[in-house]
DNA sequence: CCTTGTGAAGCTGTTCACAGCC
DNA sequence: GGCTGTGAACAGCTTCACAAGG
């Protein structure tokens, strides 16, 4: 049985309102418990876990306190108990299965990545269109053609994929993973895709992050000549 | 001579303050006109533009504004010009040299990535602090050792680097950068790096983009059952 | 006395709705 | 009449500063 406390904005099915800003640190946040309990510290203040993860002390108590009350006044967190609450927070208390869809050198990096397997993120299983893509070994995997993609997602219980395809098969793709019941979608391809407002969709675009820092480095060559 | 209205922020080097949630929206509208272009347009309304962006008209509009007042009551936009102005707020008159550090699986996905260069973006040099990739071609470039930085920072004026290294060794090649003069660092290691605060530094983490999509899969899951 | 948890203030970003102009 | 440009209202996020509590 979960404790209620009256101010807690906890909804009957244990889900609570967590603020998206928030909920984009919490991985951070992970990060810098692991690396503290590394160090080997059971215990740490506010502002030593910002410390750690780069952010202001205030920022991090707030974020905190939308999961619940899991510190001591006067004394800190214990990491581990942290650790465990911000995890379940995200849903980490199980593994979720990926399918990657692309198997170029970004999909072919993604699908080699250690890293995603201490985060609660499994690489189930590899999709490409291009039939002489299909049935190679990847990182371990066959991959699958386009036309197995429900079978997969139905098997596996997949509901997170990512589409690592070149722009112009971005909404081919993500019509193919809607249609096969896929849920979330990260997009590494530079196109815009519409989706159902049942489909989550995040968009990660390499080109926009280095056109936004030679914006800023233009800003300070402008002013210093 | 550059035109000054009276309530506009333009400062007299002509570097107007932009907002940053405009800035990281410039480069998408700019591909949003692109793709109007070549579908034979030559004027479009905020209405078009931002249903071929993905956002609200209003939002687009007031975007455009902090750049200045180049469309026609009444008419809309004129692509091309709005395109270049476009170009122009973002700094992409002149190319930008970038030097990527780690020749890993991704580095090297970044290094053949095809598309930088139509976004003002250029791959200058890649550097690894491996013996025995450095010497080694990748995307027709040979791989250059950590020592060569501070050379190849000042000869190709390059200030904008990639972090694709593991997360051990990002601060490691942080501080290198700094010392060798760059001043944007867009970082793909899972890892915070601290720098002075002249530099910017942007991260991309692919685990925790897949973290916040399993939260929200979560939740839907807790709702649904 | 120390550190958390949190109202309240302030700031940034978004959306509305309409004046201004073609 | 139609569409842009923008003040004003609104929503969300960050920071402050302090009460609450070990």
């Amino acid at each position: 049985m979960t404790l209620l406390n009256p101010h807690d904005p906890e909804r009957l099915d244990g889900v609570r309102d967590i603020p998206d800003a928030t909920v984009a640190r919490l991985p951070v946040y992970l990060r810098a418990l692991a690396a503290l309990a590394d160090r080997g510290l059971t215990l740490c203040s506010s502002n030593d876990l910002a410390a750690a993860a780069g952010v202001n002390p205030a920022k991090l108590r707030k974020d905190l306190s939308y999961l619940g009350s899991y510190g001591t006044r006067g004394v800190g967190y214990d990491i581990e108990f942290l650790r465990y609450h911000v995890a379940r927070a995200l849903g980490q208390t199980q593994d979720w299965d990926v399918v990657i869809v692309g198997v170029g050198r970004l999909g072919s990096a993604l699908s080699e990545y250690r890293g995603f397997s201490s985060r609660g993120i499994r690489i189930a299983a590899l999709v490409d269109s291009d039939p002489a893509k299909v049935g190679t070994t990847v990182a371990g995997m066959t991959v699958a053609p386009m036309e197995d993609l429900p079978a997969l997602v139905r098997e596996h219980g997949v509901a997170i994929a990512v589409i690592a395809t070149p722009g112009e098969d971005a909404q081919d793709v993500a019509d193919a993973l809607v249609a096969a019941g896929i849920t979330s979608i990260l997009n590494f391809a530079p196109a815009l895709v519409k989706v159902p407002d049942t489909v989550t969709v995040r968009k990660v675009d390499l080109s926009i992050e280095l056109q936004i820092l030679a914006y800023h480095e233009q800003r300070v060559r402008g002013v210093a000549g």
